[in-house]
DNA sequence: CTTTAAACGAGACGGTACGTCGGGTCTTACA
DNA sequence: TGTAAGACCCGACGTACCGTCTCGTTTAAAG
């Protein structure tokens, strides 16, 4: 009798508890991190959840898909950045991607990512956190164009491939030393690699020599 | 005059089967390749191999170490390449590295020193085929500089890391859709790439345009 | 006035199999006759009982365990018996023993108990069968007391031990040449027996002669 | 030239070494007492006997045979007693009889035995230690009967059986409490057992009672 | 002295079972 | 209907021992 409200009809039976589904994720990221790939396990995370094997697989199918997205929860915003010029804004997204590879949890998601690539899973577990990258930069580039600056729509998207690309050999050439690497190291290396990559974007920069080949 | 009597002092016992290692090694691969890494099995491998598991856990401490030397195993030879022009070269590196990110045992490669690097493996395990691919260019580096080509040597290692990263990308991007991905489009893409960073190798191009900021 | 309550609070999760453990048994019974001790496995027990190695390691903790546990399983009634007469009885008595030595299960309890005795197992174990014996030949001569047979309690465990000792060692001596004793043979062997020991267990039998010495 | 002697033609090459087969069988033994039957093992019988695994295998065909032989190697003399009378003959032989089975060594004897008799083993295995004693035995008695004792013929086998019989029992009764069983124990247990069946061996103790049946 | 032949230690080999552990499914009693 | 508990079948793990084999070395006797 009018209850008004389109409360979703409530199905009958016992509701699932509300706090399951984060306690499961946050257990099985903090096994992954201190087992690895090969000890992480769903016994192990049911029991570090406090939680049944049953309840997990009412929510997840297997254990490498709740792997997957135990990850995958942990690596969220990527923040969008403005400081109101290309290059500002270009270093800002390396820093960010930078920091983020060297965290435990980043890292984590190019494992997985790449481990999703060789057993040719699903397009978004692929590509989900590539794309939030791709994304960013795409803003930054439209909003410099925007304000003017001559960006060269040919080579945006090699050069954004080349930025992302050495962020990620730098990753995997530091590998983990985990508080190794300062906040100044970090920056200063993406200053320096924007700044190399920076003229390939600018309209005036001519195309390749070429002549001699 | 002596043979000198250097002669290694062979140890007592029954000695090891001579192609023991390389038959387990190459089941090891046949084994991944077709059943994946979560199917990659020592009875398996041992069953393939026509071996005792003793004699595979003589060689191999466990499971994880056979799978990563078996694949280093294959991804041996980065040969060295010669054009005679540094373009020339660079596409061919390139080409080269993009092949073997796209076959099975190469990215199998990528996802092993990822692995490495995430559990802190030894260096050689993590660097043990970057460092190979590293080499390569350096020595095609330093044969342009030979020839005259004006190499800036101050831009070369970062050059060379946004080339590998950039390829790793792609390698990423396109998965492993084997086939799709003819030999046309692999040198379309290289050559494409190193059209696009080669001015950054050359002593002309003057160090990032900075002016304001 | 309340059915008290005491029903046995069921325990969580999924109930054991009811029939599981019978079925082990079984099993394990059959492949210890056919493939003897040294061929008695638990892969192999499992799997003919047409369940999981689990499913046998939650019952038993080991091997031996499950070993000794099936073998009591099977040699279980020692039946009583009554024929009217002391000297029926006993003999009734000795031949059942004799027979059970000569069945395979039976002499299976004889080696399992000397083992137990060896290893310093339970009580339970190395003189569970021994005492049902024990008990049956008291029963027995209880009844002749009461029939007033004069029955001499000072000898009658001693006589016991003399019966059942002798027809351990014919078993020992027949050795498990199956077919070889017929029933005639054991009957003849036992009466034998008897009619030897019965004298020292009737009252009017002096105590040892002794006289001189 | 008849050298006469009929020395055994000495085989070529290297003779084998004097001592390695008593430092085996005494290994053997202590690791059978240590270990238990399934704890018995080649490897670990050569390591403590310092020699190696073809040594052994030189010798013995396999890790049973090793086992029976080893524990038949230690239950060597039963010696013979005379003590003057039959009945302290008698006594003599069975407190040996029973101090050698409350022995570690000769309590395995009679594991052994069992076993041995279990799988059908050599008739010698399973009756060697058995006759040395029935031998002993019979020698006693054939002493007695030259001495005019009156032994009745008749009922010799059989009553030693039982004696033997009974102090089997009374030794896995006792386990292997070891040193629980006193010297004084032993001898009152064995005059009891003797002054039981003593009469049985004398002529004038009449047939069974038999009428009736 | 040299040859021949066996014993010896060491330890690798192909098998096979051990007892443990995890995956993913199922079944119960409660909530 | 969800949940905790936990049993179920399956099969791999890494270890240990079996009995066999292959080495290089040692030891005597025969030539």
């Amino acid at each position: 009798m009018g209850d008004g409200v389109t409360a979703a009809r409530r199905s009958p039976g016992r509701p699932r508890r509300a706090d399951a589904e984060r306690r499961i994720l946050d257990a099985a990221i903090d096994e992954y991190l201190e087992r690895g790939a090969s000890g992480f396990t769903i016994d192990g995370v049911a029991r570090r959840a406090g939680v049944g094997k049953s309840t997990v697989y009412l929510r997840w199918p297997d254990r490498d898909t709740l792997l997957v997205d135990s990850v995958l929860a942990r690596s969220r915003a990527i923040e969008d950045v403005d400081t109101g010029s290309l290059r500002g804004d270009l270093v800002a997204l390396s820093v960010n991607m930078l920091r983020f590879l060297l965290d435990p949890v980043g890292f984590a998601t190019l494992r997985l990512t790449v481990e999703a690539v060789a057993s040719g899973s699903t397009r978004e577990v692929t590509t989900g956190v590539a794309d939030r990258h791709r994304r960013a930069a795409g803003l930054v580039l439209a909003r410099a164009a925007e304000r003017g600056e001559p960006v060269n729509p040919g080579t945006q998207a090699r050069v954004v491939e080349c930025l992302y690309g050495a962020i990620t050999m730098k990753a995997l050439a530091h590998g983990l030393e985990t508080d190794a690497t300062s906040e100044a190291t970090i920056v200063a290396a993406c200053v320096e690699l924007v700044d190399l990559l920076l003229p390939l974007l600018l309209e005036h920069v001519r195309p390749p020599p070429d002549p001699a080949r």
